[in-house]
DNA sequence: TCAATTTATTTCGCATGCGAACTATCTAAA
DNA sequence: TTTAGATAGTTCGCATGCGAAATAAATTGA
């Protein structure tokens, strides 16, 4: 009857999360490239050219979002703003090759974050932690649905 | 040899944070309080008076965190910054009257949070991933420790 | 064709929280 | 006692990202 103990995991996921975020942008103070700006450079690493909207939805990123994030990346010269062809509103992104080179550090860069996030647990209780975060997706949604 | 397929768990986790952030603070427009604030709440609840660097650590926040929550919270009048007569470098942070009823209806509210994370999973699924979020912690320390 | 609506993005104000630098106070050592 | 740390908070500038409102361009319908 008692609530199961698990109260604290509003906690725990707020305190990993803000760790994590916090040792990812530590890790590469040279080049500036932070936890959500690598993001959006793996998401451009497999569709150069997306939309903003594309990228938003990529990253789970309101339009505020994105918006600001392109800003600040598009002042660090790692990816450009370019019109769409087709449609006045809206700009597709292109990395720059300082954002390419970016790319590829992050990406070496995941694989150690990944062994630390795995590390000392079996694919069959990673897989428990993936879907538990997977459905904390559902279960919390955007709109205020109840 | 293809690396796990959980290089998303670094994204998962973000998004699962921000979506249970985002979902706490639009259920109570009314009170203004988010989970941040709640969790100082909380923390008050059990230890009226603590330091503001206890209620950090708590938190895990650090001076800058806690002091601009504490700026924001006192402004809403829900807690109140008093001197410590022992130490004139300290301040002890206690709840108001307002801020003793937010803190209830933080805890009502919980409960349905606590469901909504737990819904779902057994109990040995929810140890799974307490165990994980805790151990990410100490994977990703403060300090910049390899 | 032309108004009404939808869609893409921006802007604003805000909350959160970090790192670095600063202030004020306390403590310990010479 | 005087001074050199250590400790408690604050302040600043920044990145992140939200909700609400604004802008501008595209689309749809009468």
């Amino acid at each position: 009857m008692s609530p199961r103990r698990e109260h604290r995991l509003v906690f725990l996921l707020n305190v990993a999360q803000r760790r994590l975020q916090r040792w990812m942008a530590a890790r590469s103070p040279h080049t500036g490239v932070t936890a959500a700006q690598s993001g959006l450079l793996f998401v451009l690493g497999q569709r150069d050219g997306a939309l903003m909207g594309e990228a938003g939805a990529a990253l789970d990123l309101g339009p505020p979002g994105i918006s600001g994030l392109v800003d600040r990346m598009t002042a660090a010269n790692l990816i450009e703003r370019r019109a769409d062809p087709d449609d006045g509103r809206a700009w597709r992104l292109w990395l720059t090759p300082a954002g390419r080179v970016a790319m590829a550090q992050s990406k070496a860069g995941l694989a150690d974050v990944n062994a630390r996030l795995t590390e000392g647990f079996t694919d069959a209780e990673i897989d428990v932690v993936a879907r538990w975060l997977t459905t904390m997706q559902s279960r919390f949604p955007k709109g205020e649905d109840e």
